[in-house]
DNA sequence: ATTATCTATAGATCTATAGATAATGC
DNA sequence: ATTATCTATAGATCTATAGATAATGC
């Protein structure tokens, strides 16, 4: 039953990476420790022996699933990114998608840990925003690109809270990418 | 045990009132129906005379709390009610401000009857904002709209996520109020 | 000898229902 | 007679822990 200490490690990560994806899908109430740990391959007994509780585990996928669309935006044009984030795509693939437009809202009343990953997770991505802008980091600068990513990730959370097949879930997606990208991107 | 029809009628309404703030504040799974009930003052056991299921409050609840924005923002110059949608005090003050700030990540993850109230509860906020906004309704001036809201939701969305210490949830609130409002207002 | 994972379970929830109670409303 | 609300509880969760098992690692 014991496994190398290489492979528990790994073992570990993955169910960090499963609960990343699984409570972006369901959001930190919506699945139970035992249901997250069978997803990953494994039984309930063993969760607690690798982390303290169900809050520290949501603190750590948060940071997990955050450090993801680090890694999706890097190196990428900040139109062409924003273009695939206000797509239909992004906006249906709730459990691979941004991290930040699935569990903020939910990790507002989350105890100071969890907040803690999603205050990091911003900065990080406000820092590759400017990044990829390609501007200085001016005050105005900062305060452009906070009210773009509150745009997009608005844009995101209102589309889905829409029937799908309500026409409004689309016009929403439809606007923003209007008012955000340059015409020749927005085809 | 038994009260008059009004009553009764009267009763209804103030545990779908309760439940619009409780869930604003913990959230749909952060409150259960015997709780949410004991806040009203009443006991567990006649709720599913009333409501057919939690769900069904959840949807009715979701209607109760959008209406409210309404009534708030009713007359009120789009500027004003913006900034004080951009306010500290309302990121505050998850129970008793929007709903759609505080419910909308959640609804997305639940049945259709609530996200039609979402829907329903979108397209008249859009339908004030655009009689307060005094312009023609058209297309252009319609998505400019949306693109507002979702920068706003955005906003408070994000803010509350960073934890209550974090000097960035203030600065979120401080750079979309600057994008938002003309100078003058945003003092 | 140590320990990563397993089985099993305690104790506290949560949604929903059954049946009693005491008032209204015909 | 009807019914709005109550008490009590069934059955299904959910978080967390205890102790067993079988492999690693000294």
């Amino acid at each position: 039953m014991k496994v190398t200490k290489a492979q528990a490690q790994a073992n570990r990560t993955h169910v960090v990476e499963t609960a990343s994806t699984l409570f972006r899908e369901r959001g930190y109430d919506g699945i139970g420790v035992a249901d997250l740990m069978a997803a990953a391959g494994f039984t309930v007994g063993g969760f607690y022996k690798q982390f303290g509780s169900k809050t520290d585990l949501m603190a750590e996928a948060s940071s997990c699933g955050l450090a993801q669309i680090l890694a999706a935006s890097d190196g990428e044009d900040l139109s062409v990114f924003l273009g695939k984030y206000l797509s239909r795509e992004h906006r249906d693939a709730r459990a691979t998608g941004c991290t930040l437009a699935a569990l903020a809202g939910d990790a507002a009343r989350q105890p100071e840990t969890v907040k803690a990953a999603f205050a990091d997770g911003i900065e990080s991505i406000l820092a590759a925003m400017n990044k990829a802008s390609g501007i200085a980091d001016t005050h105005q600068a900062r305060a452009q690109q906070i009210a773009l990513l509150a745009q997009a990730l608005g844009a995101i959370v209102l589309s889905r809270a829409c029937p799908d097949s309500a026409p409004l879930a689309d016009e929403i997606l439809d606007a923003c990418r209007q008012r955000i990208l340059p015409p020749e991107i927005n085809s």
